[in-house]
RNA sequence: UGCGGGGUGGAGCAGUGGUAGCUCGUUGGGCUCAUAACCCAAAGGUCGGGGGUUCGAAUCCUCCCUCCGCUACCA
């Protein structure tokens, strides 16, 4: 591995429309946390740079939801997360945000010099605005008719009923979810950054020079270069964010995936006047942690804009990690399906280290993981306080007991003394070299062996019965314990710091460095220790309990909320009605559509004629089970390719609230192509 | 639909061609310094499914099933 002078580690910047969960802390902020103290500790020259990302739709959106500005949403979660990441003990160099005015200045400077030098296009193109909210309107915020499957609620970029990507020129009678009017085209100018220029570039950059990114990481960018990348716009119609610094941009911000990432860039100038040195001299290390979303921005679209400016340098890995899910259900900030990091730090008061420990032995990093609150609890009681808690325990009440604190010198030592002495150096060096390899979870494990090496170490040398008989080896004994102990506080140090805090003051040592691991001379005989505490508490059901009830109860919401109607449509005249021609029909044949899930190619007899209609429900019905059913279709719907098969009509079905589809039939026997009115 | 990453004993995870491993849990035993903590031992897996390559496959190829991401909120 080549040798750097300094590094540069950057953790994904969290947005600032809500507060942080343990899904971003298992994420990012505790590896990343581990392994920026593990630098430190080393010696080495190192900063950490994070801060809030603000701009972007959703916060504007957000703001206007609660009649307050959009500065007021970001000023609330940026202090609360600020807040609840110091008190949790993650150790950012700086925490910094995107409102900064040094962050407009860096990002507007960023863009004037890619501007400058050419390095966009300018396109123009027909984007739906909003007339009353006086906005564009993103993909995502346009809702209307899908052309496919007729769903009326289809997104302007996918209908999730069947599945098509789309776009909003494709929706039938469009409205805003904004105001909820319907948006009208507009001509607008928008910059790109043409990443099919650089293609050639990001290919040798990652695929040769990189192989040995994460599985995941490598994978995803292998298959997007594979594709071809496209120009993407680093604009947007919008009144909140940076505004493009060039003539007749009136209105229009940098996107949030073109300015959050230049955050980094801000957050070290904001830090440090030598920032130049962390971006600039290809003797910086730079190390980007994230979460899989975020895979493509990191190495592929912000690479891209370093490239094309010129003067910065690239990160050197970017170990993403999987997602993490609680009690087998995707976290949501929206459906409050999560632990939230400053109820967790009320509520758990002092158990920083537990959730540490919980979240890095647990981490999501090669597949999404689960995060259960009984295996929180179990990790605390049977690892934590048994393992670890224990050991130390054990040790320390041995040593007050024996010798009144003090610290026995090493005697004689046999095979077995030398071989646990030799291990706590093994120890160091496998926690080393996961923690270099980004493999935070078995770093972990390993450091925890050493405890366990401790808890063996007593049981075999059983120093509670040689008391008696041989005090001297007992010495010995107590003396390697102690060395162990003292090891202990150093190599848990990056996992566990509040914990290792306490130790190091119980043994009374000062902080050690990385290099004095293995060491096992740390604590000179005659060394004095004071009276020990409990380094961890047994966590009681009841407390568990209380989690488990509060996450029911979160789901019983959303269940309730689920549960109500959707809201009623706007008042139509007769004439709108009676345009549909409603009719019953018999269904003749039945099949699934090769290649998709939920589409079924069905024959009916509708009275008029004998036709073919595809309709999405095949996850709800057996194809022989509807051959000879009586049912309701809208006979005058315009004709539709579906999957190149031509479908005329729409058969009517029920949705339930859970979205499950029944179907719409006459309650009595009627002829095919009796009217429905 | 496509692409990427997963699917391994009760739970959580390692393991990319050569006798299936770790942590926790379970069962039995030992110990009693220690927060009923600690130590030892055992039970428990046709490695998502089918087919193929190979002397040999969890590992390579192929088809399929399934979860997650790319795709609002979001790590």
């Amino acid at each position: 591995m080549k040798k750097f002078k300094r590094h540069l580690i950057t953790s994904a910047l969290p947005y600032a429309n809500g507060p942080i969960h343990i899904g971003h802390l298992a994420g990012v902020y505790v590896p990343s946390d581990i392994y920026a103290r593990f630098l430190r500790m080393k010696g080495e020259d190192v900063i950490w740079v994070c801060g809030s990302d603000e701009h972007g739709v959703p916060i504007t959106l957000k703001a206007r939801k609660e009649g307050i500005t959009p500065q007021q949403v970001v000023d609330r979660y940026h202090e609360l997360n600020k807040k609840a990441f110091e008190d949790f003990g993650i150790s950012f160099d700086i925490y910094s945000r995107t409102s900064n005015k040094i962050h407009y200045q860096t990002a507007s400077d960023f863009f004037l010099k890619l501007y400058n030098k050419g390095e966009f296009l300018e396109k123009t193109s027909n984007q739906y605005y909003d007339e009353e909210a006086k906005c564009f309107l993103a993909d995502r915020y346009i809702m209307g008719t899908c052309p496919h499957c007729g769903n009326e609620n289809a997104y302007g970029d996918q209908c999730e009923k069947c599945g098509t990507s789309l776009s909003p020129n494709d929706l039938i009678n469009p409205r805003s979810t904004v105001s909820g009017n319907k948006p009208v085209l507009r001509e607008t100018l928008h910059w790109y950054l043409p990443l099919d220029k650089y293609e050639p570039w990001l290919k040798k950059w990652i695929l040769e020079d990189h192989r040995e990114w994460k599985a995941n990481v490598y994978g995803q960018c292998k298959s997007w270069i594979d594709q071809g990348l496209q120009p993407r716009a680093v604009s947007r119609d919008l009144d909140w964010g940076v505004p493009v610094p060039v003539k007749g941009a009136d209105g229009k911000v940098l996107y949030v995936w073109f300015d959050a990432p230049i955050g980094y860039i801000s957050a070290t100038r904001e830090l440090t006047p030598d920032w130049e040195k962390y971006w600039r001299d290809p003797e910086t290390r730079m190390i980007h942690f994230i979460g899989k979303d975020n895979i493509v921005f990191h190495c592929i679209i912000f690479p891209a804009m370093l490239n094309a400016e010129g003067s910065f340098i690239l990160p050197d890995n970017v170990p993403a990690n999987e997602f993490l899910n609680l009690e087998n259900d995707k976290i949501s900030t929206s459906r409050n399906w999560a632990v939230w990091l400053h109820e967790y730090l009320e509520e758990f008061p002092g158990k920083q280290d537990v959730l540490r420990y919980a979240l890095c032995a647990n981490a999501p990093e090669t597949k999404d993981n689960d995060f259960t609150w009984k295996d929180f609890q179990a990790r605390n009681n049977n690892e934590l306080v048994a393992i670890l808690g224990n050991f130390v325990n054990r040790t320390l009440v041995l040593t007050n007991n024996y010798y009144s604190g003090k610290v026995p010198g090493r005697g004689p030592t046999n095979a077995y003394d030398l071989e646990v002495l030799e291990a706590v150096g093994k120890l160091k060096e496998s926690v080393e070299s996961n923690l270099d390899a980004f493999r935070f979870r078995e770093a972990l494990k390993e450091a925890m062996n050493l405890a366990r090496l401790g808890n063996k170490y007593l049981a075999d040398r059983e120093p509670w019965k040689l008391v008696k008989t041989d005090p001297a080896t007992v010495e010995t004994i107590m003396n390697i314990s102690l060395q162990i102990t003292a090891n202990l506080t150093i190599i848990c140090e990056p996992f566990l710091p509040f914990s290792m805090k306490k130790l190091r003051e119980w043994i009374r040592v000062g902080e050690f460095g990385w290099k004095d691991a293995g060491n096992t001379d740390l604590l000179p005989g005659g060394h004095l220790i004071g009276k020990p505490e409990l380094l961890f508490e047994k966590i009681e059901d009841e407390k568990i309990d209380i989690q488990i009830e509060k996450l029911m109860l979160a789901k019983k919401a959303n269940e309730a909320a689920a549960a109500c109607v959707v809201p009623g449509k706007d008042t139509i005249t007769f004439d709108d009605f009676s345009r549909l021609d409603i009719r019953s029909a018999t269904i003749l044949e039945a099949e699934k559509v090769p290649k998709t899930t939920k589409l079924l190619k069905l024959k009916i007899d509708c009275g008029l004629d004998t036709r073919t209609i595809v309709s999405g429900i095949a996850e709800f019905f057996e194809p022989r089970d509807l051959i000879g059913k009586q049912i309701s279709i809208v006979a005058n719907l315009e004709p539709r390719k579906i999957k190149g098969i031509e479908s005329k009509g729409m058969i009517l079905c029920a949705e339930d609230r859970d979205g499950k589809l029944v179907l719409v039939a006459p309650a009595g026997n009627v002829s095919n192509g009796s009217t429905i009115k």
